[in-house]
DNA sequence: AAGCCGGGGCC
DNA sequence: GGCCCAGGCTT
C-alpha cells in the first residue's frame, strides 16, 4: 500500500471529531468504546455529554451505575459500559488513576479487545499496534481482492496481520485513524466512492470491478420474534417500572412486560395505547401497550415510581417508544 | 467457532 | 423490509 497517500488524503479529508481534539488516552479509551458497533455520529453528542459531565478517569470510577446509565442510554450495548465503569475503577486503585500505557497492561482491562487496545495505543500513544475494525476489512479486502469470508476468524486475523504491517511503516496515530476515515467516507459498504480514492490505482477490486461484491460477509441467523404485552400500571399520579435483570439491556429500567398469557396479576383494561416494534441484533419485540387498572397486588420486583421521575431512569430504546405514547 | 448483546442509517 | 455496521465476552 502507498501509505503516504493514504495519510496525504487524511491529512486534506479528514472530519473534525471531538474526541480527535485530544490525546488523553482516559478519553481516547471512552471514545473507543462509545465507537464500538456505533456510528460517528451517533457517538458524537454522547461522547460530548460524557466528558463535560467525567472529565477524569476518577470521575468515572467514583460515580453511580444508575447515573452512568442515564447519560449513555439509547447507544446500546450496555454491558460496555458495565465493564468501562469496572476498568476505570482498576485504573484508579491499581494504577494510580493513570491510564497504562503499555498494549499488555491495556488489553488487560475488562472491555478491551484486540481493536481497541490497537486503536488506543496507536491513537493516544503514536504506538505500532494496529486496530483493526469493519471499516479496515472492507478497504483491505477490497485492496488486496480477499475473497474469503469475513465473518470467520481466521479470514479476520488475515487482514488483521496485513495492517499490523502496513502501520509498522507508517505513523501510528495517523495510519489507523486514516485507513478508518478512508472506510467511513470512501471505501463505504455501498456505493463507495471509488474515483476519489488516494488508493484506487492499486486497489485489486476497483481493477476487477468487484468494490460492490467485497468484502465477503455470510449471512447472520434470522432475527426471532417475540410478542409482548407491555402493561403501563397506573395509580393516580403514580406508576410501576421494572429494572432488568436479564442479559439483554441488563440493568435499564423496563415498564412491565410478559410473552405468555398467564399473569402472576390481575387487571382491568384501560386503553391500549399503540403497538411498537423494536428490532435487536438477534430478536424482534412486538409490543402491545395496555393502560391499565391493577386489581391484585403488584410484584415484589416493581417499583412505584411518580410521572414526573420517569426521566430519572434509565431507559432502552425499546421502552422509551412505549414511554413516548403517555 | 458460535451465540449473545442495541441501535440507527440507508435504500 | 432488508442491508450495513468504529467489537467483546461467554460458552
Amino acid at each position: 500500500m502507498n501509505i503516504n497517500k493514504l495519510e496525504n488524503w487524511y491529512a486534506d479529508h479528514h472530519r473534525k471529531l471531538p474526541f480527535r481534539e485530544t490525546k488523553d488516552p482516559y478519553h481516547i479509551w471512552v471514545s473507543e468504546v462509545m465507537l464500538q458497533q456505533t456510528q460517528v455520529e451517533t457517538v458524537i453528542p454522547y461522547f460530548e455529554r460524557f466528558i463535560k459531565r467525567l472529565p477524569s478517569i476518577h470521575d468515572l470510577a467514583a460515580i453511580e451505575e444508575e447515573k452512568l446509565f442515564s447519560l449513555i442510554q439509547g447507544l446500546g450495548y450496555y454491558r460496555r459500559f458495565k465493564n468501562l465503569h469496572k476498568a476505570a475503577k482498576i485504573v484508579v486503585t491499581q494504577h494510580k488513576g493513570i491510564f497504562p500505557s503499555s498494549f499488555k497492561e491495556v488489553r488487560k482491562l475488562p472491555g478491551i479487545g484486540d481493536y481497541t487496545a490497537g486503536a488506543i495505543m496507536s491513537i493516544a500513544y503514536n504506538k505500532p499496534y494496529n486496530a483493526t475494525d469493519g471499516n479496515v476489512i472492507r478497504v483491505l479486502s477490497r485492496l488486496m481482492n480477499i475473497n474469503d469470508d469475513m465473518r470467520i476468524d481466521k479470514n479476520k486475523k488475515q487482514i488483521t496481520a496485513i495492517n499490523q504491517s502496513f502501520i509498522e511503516k507508517a505513523n501510528p496515530n495517523i495510519y489507523t485513524q486514516a485507513i478508518m476515515e478512508l472506510g467511513a467516507l470512501i471505501c463505504r459498504p455501498i456505493h463507495p466512492k471509488c474515483k476519489l480514492c488516494p488508493l484506487n490505482s492499486e486497489c485489486l477490486a476497483y481493477k476487477n470491478n468487484l468494490q460492490n461484491t467485497l468484502p465477503n460477509l455470510s449471512k447472520k441467523p434470522e432475527k426471532k420474534l417475540i410478542q409482548y404485552k407491555v402493561f403501563i400500571i397506573r395509580d393516580n399520579n403514580y406508576l410501576y417500572l421494572r429494572k432488568r435483570k436479564e442479559k439483554l439491556l441488563g440493568g435499564m429500567y423496563e415498564f412491565p412486560q410478559f410473552e405468555e398469557d398467564l399473569l402472576p396479576f390481575d387487571y382491568h383494561v384501560i386503553k391500549v395505547l399503540g403497538h411498537k416494534k423494536h428490532i435487536f441484533t438477534h430478536l424482534i419485540w412486538e409490543m402491545k401497550a395496555l393502560e391499565v387498572k391493577l386489581i391484585s397486588e403488584p410484584l415484589d420486583e416493581w417499583i412505584k415510581i411518580s410521572i414526573d421521575d420517569l426521566k430519572l431512569y434509565p431507559m432502552a430504546t425499546a421502552h422509551k417508544k412505549i414511554a413516548n405514547l403517555l
